[in-house]
DNA sequence: ACCGTGATGTTCT
DNA sequence: GAACATCACGGTG
């Protein structure tokens, strides 16, 4: 079952704790490839020094100010690829980083991908993941109610929560609870 | 196990 | 021209 519109549309640290135990899809030319979510972070616009949007709309983040349930990729550090989950309303600029998954479908696939054979690390941090699912600047802005890149349904896990990662230049704001993940899973970013 | 470092290019000042 | 929501690798315990 894909998410519906109506999950996307609501604020982004309700969308980033619930999107954990979620199984986020690609379909792409070469093939299918899966995983379930494990690791978010939420960025919360004009309240949150960490977001990109702390300092007004731009080019690279204008569709972090549409509706929510599209996706905002963005090039880090000159290499990688971040994909982002845009939630909430049109004009409240929320979005949540997937951070970590563990792989289910497309495995052979996704190794290729990445050059790496080691399952473990094959989606456990943004980079990974976004390199493992073949997200790229062209899906910059796609609809998670379509085809190319969605979200389905899963089991609810039990959610705990941790400042962010690598926000120590928002001053109180990187301390703010804002990372979520599932507790006991192998495939996050960092050990819990 | 942890720690330091280099790679790389877009965006914003 | 600096900063950056990262990763892989090589070093040392």
């Amino acid at each position: 079952m894909k998410l519906s519109r109506e999950f996307y549309l609501r604020d982004g640290l309700t969308v980033a704790r619930e999107l954990i135990g979620k199984k986020i899809v690609t379909n792409l030319p070469e093939g299918v490839t899966s995983g379930i979510i494990v690791e978010t972070e939420a960025y919360m616009g004009a309240i949150d020094a960490a977001a990109h949007t702390y300092r007004g709309k731009t080019e690279r983040t204008k569709i972090f100010y549409g509706a929510g349930g599209f996706v905002y990729v963005y090039l880090i550090y000159g290499m990688y690829i971040c994909t982002n989950v845009v939630a909430n309303v049109e004009n409240v600029p929320e979005a949540v980083l997937i951070r970590a998954l563990e792989p289910v479908d497309g495995i052979e696939l996704m190794k290729l991908r990445r050059g790496k054979n080691n399952l473990r690390g094959l989606c456990s941090g943004p980079g990974k993941l976004s390199q493992a699912l073949g997200v790229t600047k062209n899906l910059y802005g796609a609809d998670l109610c379509g085809d190319k890149i969605f979200i389905e349904d899963g089991e609810k896990l039990p959610v705990l929560t941790t400042p962010r990662i690598n926000v120590d230049y928002a001053g109180a704001a990187a301390d703010y609870l804002w990372r979520f993940i599932a507790a006991n899973s192998k495939f996050l970013s960092k050990h819990a």
